[in-house]
DNA sequence: CTGTATCTTGAGTGGTGCCTCAAGATCGAC
DNA sequence: GTCGATCTTGAGGCACCACTCAAGATACAG
């Protein structure tokens, strides 16, 4: 099946505006932000987004992912560009800090909080994937300890995301996690 | 103002079923728990929780104090029954992780998430002191790097709080905290 | 231009939870 | 036992949000 049967042409302007709408609000809102507001913001009411999406999944797998996937090919050219595996594993833990304290998009996709956006999740996979292969390449130059595991990288990542999230972090938080990294190299 | 005006026999039954109540179900749902619930869970109506209590941090308030103060109390005693100042700390780290995940009003209470209710927060200040006084001890005898300052301890704590509430959390994030903590001993 | 398949609309339904207040029930001093 | 002060009740108002569907509007093939 190549191509769906083709839209009508105002259906197809709408569906343009909701996407650019919802990436607008999903980016600086997260991905629960309300769909009502969506709508709004695209001129058009929330039935008509319900008609094209069918699900707040399918709309945020219809706009995510690009970006999504951008900014982490980004992360990873960033991060396989230094020239040392700790190098590269700072720089990831770094970057994934970064990239879930920017916007809370990301952050909602790194922490997997809507599983159903199954494009979204393969994207994801893609970033855990490169710091996984960090950790064992460290592992096989002997830099990072063996207590430390890809589990624990995770562990790290996951606690940079629910912390970004909070509205009165302490400062500082991010040493925290950048410690613990740290304390990890033989 | 000693003793304000008694209440009646009902209101005074009522006001007692409505404190166990809420204990109960503050300390197993955390501080936020629908107040809906702990009328229903005392046998009374929503009104009568409002007409005794007011707000939902006077029932905090009326409840919590004395829960909490008795268990920052117990894990003040132990750590400072530890022989050394590192050990108190690793202690203090340890116990409040332990606490904030055991159940989540102390979560609440310690990420002082109801700031109004002020005698809760009054406790709470009292093992902020704890740990600052710890870290400030272990300065002065040299074992933990000046790096890591008393905002540093309590970003762990507050990493650790925000943590035990996520329903999806990885395994092992407090070895994370744990050894964020062990970076920093000199 | 017309007819119909397609698309849009937005009020409506339903769920959660906070908080109020007029009406009625109960206590207990006298 | 009476009666007023005190207390309880719970429906109802509010705000938020998800999701639906019958009625009406629109595009476009012919």
């Amino acid at each position: 099946m190549p191509d769906t049967k083709p839209l009508r042409r105002d259906a197809r302007d709408n569906a343009a505006r909701l996407r650019a709408a919802a990436l607008e609000i999903f980016l600086a809102k997260g991905l629960g932000a309300p769909l009502e507001e969506v709508a709004r913001a695209a001129g058009v009411s929330i039935g008509t987004l319900y008609n094209r999406f069918g699900t707040r999944e399918a709309l945020i797998d219809a706009v995510i992912p690009d970006v999504a996937g951008a900014r982490l090919k980004a992360l990873g050219a960033d991060v396989l560009a230094r020239p040392t595996v700790r190098e590269r594993l700072e720089a990831f833990v770094h970057g994934m800090i970064e990239l879930q304290s920017r916007d809370p998009a990301l952050n909602d996709a790194i922490l997997r909080r809507y599983p159903d956006a199954v494009a979204l999740l393969g994207i994801c996979e893609h970033s855990t994937a490169l710091g996984n292969d960090l950790v064992r390449e460290a592992h096989r130059e002997g830099v990072l300890s063996p207590d430390f595991t890809e589990d624990d990288l995770q562990a790290l990542v996951w606690l940079a995301g629910i912390a970004s999230r909070e509205p009165h972090a302490p400062k500082g938080w991010q040493q925290t996690i950048e410690r613990a990294l740290a304390a990890a190299w033989t």
